[in-house]
DNA sequence: GTCTATAGTAGGATAGAC
DNA sequence: GTCTATCCTACTATAGAC
């Protein structure tokens, strides 16, 4: 069935991406992971970069729909730092922000790689941009925290941390104890009594205008 | 001059890297780079990944090398926070951390890759955890940081940082800004009058108990 | 030490049989 | 829709002239 066919291809796509990388990824390498004739991909994608385009499409947006409903039951920034922790471990077995480390190293020599990838990356920018909002309203430290670039650099450091994943695997678990333990900070700054919260509130205020 | 091509060749090399990614670095577009045979890239080397491997090595040690001074004049986290906004400025032009994410990347695929690109972050690593180290010490709070780990997430973070800054620039510069204000946070805890400053101790001693 | 030439292989893409 | 066969290009790597 070409339906099935398809599906195969951008399977075989992301698996091979995240076994071989992008450098080793290929028509041939895709079609053999996908137990299909390498002619294939051309006939149904036109392209391995379109192919590829495709399969991080698929990939993103299947992975952050799984996330979605986790996503909206967090409450407090220590949630959403457990959760990511859950999602790193989950992302051994799934790889979608492997296969989108791949696709922005590959885009940096292949622009038709480009803006399939940034779509992907806005996929979970977004989602997580809304619970940092959700999370962050009412807080003390609200004021200094810009959510939208937060939720860019929160992304950034996820796809930075899979990419050590494989080259060190100690140092990126080390990585994530390390944010979870200054997450302290943050449960910290939550749970102030009133009166500190105002006085932390002043500080931050003076501070933002030196 | 043999010593003189070994050089051209590196750079080339890095060139090519920073261009074209890691997917479309050759001997032939390498040697294209530095204007000398493509034969010679084995001459000299063995293997493009042996090439890659010096390069990766020569790159990072003169950039680390660079930035020591600077790493070494640093004294608050504020200030470090300013460093690494500059070196990030720094890095269009001299291309280093790009260089290494995509050597990462390709690192994914080609175990030959990998010791050397993971001996090139820990250079990057090790400064940065020892600046940490020293900035974070007398500080309140010292007790939640684990500088190595810490040292780890913010070069992976810079890793993805660079990563994001070809296909989407305005969000990793808004990345960059979301850092720099969260860091007044780091500021005010630094900041802190006696009185508070123990109180936090306080806070902290019992959070990181629970 | 550097070049030309070339062997051998892998990859992108298409034509045409089924 | 899927396969085989094939073309062409680009790649790694080596041999050998200079």
């Amino acid at each position: 069935m070409a339906e099935d066919t398809r599906r195969r291809l951008i399977d075989g796509a992301i698996d091979t991406v995240r076994r071989n990388g992008i450098a080793g990824t290929s028509a041939r390498t895709v079609a053999a992971a996908a137990g299909v004739n390498q002619a294939l991909v051309f006939y149904h994608f036109g392209s391995v970069a379109d192919l590829l385009n495709e399969a991080c499409r698929v990939s993103t947006a299947e992975d952050v729909d799984r996330y979605r409903e986790r996503f909206a039951a967090v409450t407090s920034l220590r949630e959403l730092l457990a959760l990511g922790r859950e999602l790193h471990a989950d992302q051994r077995e799934r790889g979608n922000v492997t296969l989108l480390a791949q696709m922005l190293a590959g885009a940096q020599g292949d622009e038709r790689l480009a803006s399939a990838t940034s779509e992907a990356i806005k996929l979970w920018v977004r989602e997580i941009e809304s619970v940092l909002r959700r999370v962050v309203a009412g807080s003390p430290i609200e004021p200094v925290v810009d959510v939208s670039g937060l939720a860019s650099a929160v992304s950034a450091a996820f796809v930075g941390m899979e990419l050590f994943e494989a080259v060190d695997p100690a140092g990126s678990s080390a990585a994530l104890d390390a944010l979870d333990r200054l997450g302290i900070l943050l449960e910290v700054a939550d749970d102030l009594g009133p009166v500190a919260s105002t006085a932390l509130r002043r500080r931050i205020r003076s501070a933002t205008r030196e």
